[in-house]
DNA sequence: CATGCTAAGCTAAGAATTCTAGGTATGGGA
DNA sequence: TCCCATACCTAGAATTCTTAGCTTAGCATG
């Protein structure tokens, strides 16, 4: 047996980013955000329904991405979720916060 | 006038490891603590002190640091504290599961 | 055709961490 | 003497995540 796939527990905040970066490839439904999520991190990140889908609600709130009810390719009906224009601003933003915090913590544990 | 320090709060989680391995190096006192953590960010990172005095009371009570009352360079009192065997056996776990899920992530966002 | 599995969506309650916004005390310089 | 910076602390709100459920429906298997 393998490694379970880690919970998302120590980056909460990175989860909206991950979502945005993979809607940005291709639209998708909830469940298929998880396995994508799941299987690009070779296996590491394992995302919660119960994170998932408030953090899909909020993503829409703030109209960074738009769901509509359809069709997935197994013939079961789901929310497509697609990015919207604001919402790739917003994950260019998160994307250079993110890059800057992870260079800031780096200088920490490395600083003498 | 330079950019504002980022308050932590995209990682939380991040933040015990900043402390241990900021104290195993030097012993230090909380505000020491803040203010090393700032300066070897490049001022990036600003630890609130609501966030810091909760957190080294939790590293204390899990028996990875110690703190003593004492006195500073300044002749100011302070309570010192000093990492443990057990907190650097810690900081050498969050500093690989850190490691792990930035990769993780990197994954995700670098996925075609 | 009944049963069950998997895909797919959702929610409520609690845990954990952080921020906001206060408060207290004291050494040293103006 | 007065103020500022150093130094510590806490309560309450906000946010996010986890736990632990529930519901529906396609499809495969017996």
């Amino acid at each position: 047996m393998g490694r379970k796939p880690q919970k998302n527990d120590s980056l909460p905040g990175s989860l909206d980013m991950l979502i945005l970066r993979t809607l940005s490839r291709h639209s998708l439904h909830g469940y298929g955000i998880v396995q994508f999520i799941q299987q690009s991190s070779g296996n590491e990140l394992l995302i919660e329904e119960g994170s998932l889908y408030p953090a899909l609600q909020r993503l829409e709130l703030n109209g960074w991405i738009d769901g509509a009810w359809g069709v997935t390719p197994n013939n079961r009906k789901a929310r497509i979720y697609k990015i919207t224009a604001a919402g790739r601003k917003q994950l260019n933003v998160e994307t250079k916060k993110y890059a800057k915090l992870t260079l800031a913590i780096a200088r920490v544990m490395e600083a003498q």
